[in-house]
DNA sequence: AAATAGTGACTACATCTGTAATATTAGACA
DNA sequence: TGTCTAATATTACAGATGTAGTCACTATTT
């Protein structure tokens, strides 16, 4: 199994609107992401074309414009990302996180009865 | 409040070992690391001496070893690196890392009784 | 007191990141 | 078809990171 691509920290954000529509062109990304950062377009650009080398992202000319995918599913990378996350963090183990969690009022009472629920469910 | 120092994934298994016991040697933390890392002592002793040029880490000599402690809590440092990696990866909420756990078999049927108890407790 | 040996300090260096600016090229329009 | 323009490609550049090696100093040993 070759090894995910290791993406940045700002190139997550990338990567969310590739996953959340795609194909999707350069400035539909850079218009989504100007509501929520004050990145350039030449930086969101740039980014972009990080994830393309990396092949995290590949593309097809269409027009003027290019039309970008991804070539990793959002899945595996979260998964990947989560485990590496905990074993870093909090050493291996999502109990503490959600202990660190609750404990820091980071949950409403909604927020733990939906997590009951979804441990119900398993 | 002044921000929290940035800790790069390297560094933070260091953090971990001087807020597992502290004060502590370079040599102890080398030791530790040895059983979990390949990293040459001189690179462990380069994470150290980052990690105090940050602000995370003191220390104060006492006979030929220098004998290193935090400089930042651990809880809350751990609780903002889990905002931080929800936002980036989950969008923010801690929902979606969980299923996504759940979903991917990485929790076990204890885990889950045991996540089901820190939620009730709250 | 001199030699030794083990520490921390300083140096190294390629790669990755954040953050863009400039150059080039290929469609769109006149 | 030539020109304009908007997209992509190339270049920039400082600071962070991974991963050590060498220098210098001081405590310990002979």
């Amino acid at each position: 199994m070759k090894s995910m691509p290791k993406i940045s920290e700002s190139e997550w954000f990338v990567m969310k609107e590739i996953w959340g529509k795609n194909p999707i062109t350069a400035n539909d990304i850079v218009e989504a992401l100007s509501e929520t950062s004050t990145w350039s377009p030449k930086t969101i650009k740039t980014l972009l074309t990080r994830l393309v080398k990396k092949g995290a992202v590949g593309f097809e000319t269409g027009g003027r414009e290019y039309h970008y995918f991804p070539l990793i599913e959002e899945a595996v990378l979260l998964k990947e990302e989560s485990r590496s996350f905990l074993k870093r963090v909090f050493g291996g183990t999502i109990k503490p996180m959600l202990a660190t969690l609750v404990e820091s009022e980071e949950l409403s009472a909604e927020d733990i009865e939906e997590l009951k629920r979804i441990l119900e469910k398993k």
